[in-house]
DNA sequence: AGCACGCCGACT
DNA sequence: GTCGGCGTGCTC
């Protein structure tokens, strides 16, 4: 009697089934029962759902809705809620990531989730109301047109009307030297966009990438002043949760016209997006190198497409992928030949052969006489030297001991103020020893420098000259890189020494003269890609160098690399500052040895406390399914093969054909879950560090 | 991934 | 006798 009644119950009441995709490493969706009742919200696809999960609840995207579901019916759960509140994700973000998913071969929940703010995905979202009514408020007039317009030149106005003409999927490449005013080509070109749909219901939304948040404080005050009327949101890592919420609701809403943003703003919901600018598209930060191992470069050309609306990738030194694409057509090349600033010269590159002229503490006579005639001048100098620390390496000169790291295949790092040596990898960290461990001999010594040694040296130079160091160690708190960019930009250092961060975006209006104290590791490197990025980092650090116009002297600023190698052909075009022969010379080589972009790669991974034992899983990986017009390389440990006390090693493989690697990827990724193996295993795809 | 259950060593 | 080590198994 109670059953009958109970199955009529259930016959009456209208049900549906929601199909959530779950932050998890399964690669199903799950579903769940949604009661329609008299009243009940009916739920959207797109829209966030909390559901209970195994023993949990957690937030999930309802991707789609179904009348009945292929799982048992008394194993199905009920949803919890539907956050109704807000609009739901569109069909084309669905898209974005469910290509995404399928692509880097990854469960759809693990491109969906982690980039929403996390009060979304909590049970109970305390500030959603708060922040989609602080979204709702009346928004600044989307008057494109007030605002500090700098004077383009003729280059810059070509390009920019060229990039605001385009009509549909149009990838271009906006190729200039450091200094030549991209950034005001980007900012005409959306000025163009803005105002052509400022009246209309839906005015247009403009995503801007940069490849670090230490760039967005700069690029956002640049936009605020250029469009002081048009509402516009920042994305990064550096975020505090309520400001990433606001910030990611005013995207969604399509209230945020200029969205400015790190990689991960690749995957930020944006209904109205009309128009993607790639800053520094050859960026290595643009790939995401942990969890999804994505390229947002990748992605924001994919999604352009998807959304058939144009899309800018800026370069002084363009990608090879990007180069390649230009140089068959595929993508439109604009150039800018000419720096921004009337009369400011390209800085003079020199070499400087440190066989001959033997650096002393890292640094040769010729540097420390071009440091000093600065010094006199009351002008800037920049060093570029890409290793923190003091020395890589404490060396035993009597039994040959070397401060290795315990736990990793590399040495362990001195930092001399801390007094410490640390694993750069693990970040384990012990005291500096007194003596040599092994024999005891007191007299152990730092070998090679690291920044904070140039600095030491330096200032033993120059004992009156104000030396300042930059790099992740000095600038560890939040918001002290900032400052002492700040610093720097009000006069008050003479010498600034620092690895890869003071090379980036920076405009230092009285440096002029760049030190690149020890280039030589990357011209040899095994990494076939070391060459396209050191050339890249020189000329962006070259840049830095006479962005204003001539000193009172008359002379270009200077750019000075310290080298053992001054033959080196890559030397050469970057004394010719002309990325474009070194970039075809490249180009063909990879093609010649069959190298992206002219093949496509996967990189299986593999993790365990023996390297034989990810051997043999990578071994056993090679073998387990067919793999015809797919090539299969030999397992290898990889280069710094332990890292924590685990050993890890990679299995390559390749093809001409991106669809074959693709189908390949999906069969072989089924075929690695059914080995059951206890090896930890990952699979990359487009891996950029092999 | 979480989060449970499930069997073996050193402790209040 | 219990607390807790991480192996193994499941999540609509």
């Amino acid at each position: 009697m109670l059953q009958r009644l109970l199955r009529d119950h259930i016959n009456y009441v209208k049900q549906c089934i929601l199909r959530v995709a779950i932050d998890a490493p399964l690669d199903v969706c799950f579903d769940y029962r949604w009661l329609l009742e008299d009243g009940a919200t009916v739920p959207l696809v797109g829209q966030l759902a909390l559901v209970p999960f195994g023993r949990r609840d957690v937030v999930g995207v309802i991707v789609a809705m179904a009348e009945d579901s292929e799982v048992a019916p008394d194993k199905l759960k009920a949803a919890l809620a539907v956050r109704s509140e807000l609009p739901p994700l569109s069909t084309a973000w669905l898209g974005l990531c469910t290509f995404a998913a399928d692509y880097y071969q990854r469960p759809l929940g693990e491109v969906m989730l982690p980039g929403l703010p996390k009060n979304l995905r909590a049970a109970k979202p305390t500030s959603l109301t708060r922040a989609l009514k602080k979204a709702a408020l009346p928004q600044p007039t989307h008057d494109a047109t007030p605002g500090t317009v700098h004077a383009l030149n003729p280059a810059q106005r070509d390009a920019a009307a060229a990039i605001a003409a385009a009509r549909g999927f149009a990838p271009t490449l906006l190729y200039g030297v450091t200094g030549s005013g991209k950034t005001e080509v980007y900012l005409q070109a959306a000025a163009t966009i803005l105002a052509e749909t400022g009246d209309t219901l839906n005015p247009a939304q403009i995503l801007i990438l940069v490849p670090e948040i230490n760039l967005t404080p700069q690029l956002e005050a640049n936009i605020r002043a250029r469009f002081p009327g048009v509402a516009m949101a920042t994305l990064h890592s550096g975020l505090a949760e309520g400001e990433r919420l606001s910030n990611w609701v005013a995207a969604h809403l399509g209230q945020a016209r200029i969205v400015l943003g790190t990689r991960l703003a690749i995957l930020a919901s944006l209904p109205q997006l009309k128009l993607i600018i790639i800053d520094e598209e050859h960026d290595p930060s643009y790939k995401q190198q942990e969890g999804l191992r994505y390229s947002a470069r990748d992605l924001a050309v994919w999604r352009a497409r998807q959304l058939d609306i144009p899309i800018v990738l800026g370069s002084a030194t363009p990608s090879l992928e990007t180069w390649h694409h230009a140089q068959s057509g595929r993508y439109r090349k604009l150039e800018l030949r000419e720096r921004a600033v009337k009369d400011a010269a390209l800085p003079q590159v020199l070499l400087i052969d440190m066989e001959r002229d033997k650096p002393v503490e890292g640094l040769t006579a010729c540097l420390l006489a071009a440091l000093k005639l600065r010094l006199s001048r009351g002008e800037q100098s920049l060093l570029f030297l890409n290793r923190r620390g003091y020395a890589p390496v404490v060396a035993c000169d009597a039994c040959g001991w070397i401060s290795n790291c315990s736990r990793c295949t590399a040495f362990m790092v001195l930092h001399k103020l801390d007094r410490q040596l640390r694993c750069h990898h693990c970040g384990l960290e012990q005291r500096i020893p007194r003596a040599c461990p092994t024999c005891g001999n007191v007299d152990i010594q730092p070998l090679g420098r690291g920044t904070q040694r140039v600095e030491e040296g330096l200032q033993a130079a120059f004992p009156e000259a104000r030396v300042l160091r930059i790099d992740a160690d000095s600038t560890r708190r939040k918001g002290s890189a900032q400052a002492a960019f700040d610093q720097v930009h009000r006069g008050e250092i003479d010498i600034l020494i620092g690895t890869q961060m003071v090379a980036k975006g920076h405009d230092f209006q009285n440096l002029t003269l760049v030190g690149v104290l020890n280039p030589d590791t990357a011209l040899f490197s095994q990494d076939y890609r070391a060459s396209e990025r050191l050339f890249a980092q020189l000329m962006q650090v070259a840049g830095r160098a006479g962005r204003r116009a001539r000193s009172a002297e008359g002379s270009a600023s200077e750019v000075l690399i310290q080298t053992r190698y001054p033959q080196h052909p890559l030397f050469a075009a970057v004394m010719a500052h002309d990325y474009e022969p070194f970039a075809n010379d490249l180009l063909l080589e990879r093609q010649q040895a069959g190298l992206p972009p002219f093949i496509y790669q996967a990189l299986l991974r593999a993790e365990a406390r023996e390297l034989a034992v990810a051997l043999s899983f990578l071994q056993e990986a090679a073998g387990c399914i067919e793999h015809d017009g797919i090539l299969i390389n030999d397992p290898i440990p990889m280069t710094m093969t332990r890292v924590a006390n685990v050993d890890r090693a990679q299995l390559l493989v390749e093809s001409v054909s991106r669809p074959a690697l693709q189908a390949f990827l999906k069969a072989w990724i089924a075929a690695l879950r059914a080995m059951k193996s206890r090896v930890r295993w990952s699979l990359e795809v487009d891996p950029v560090d092999i």
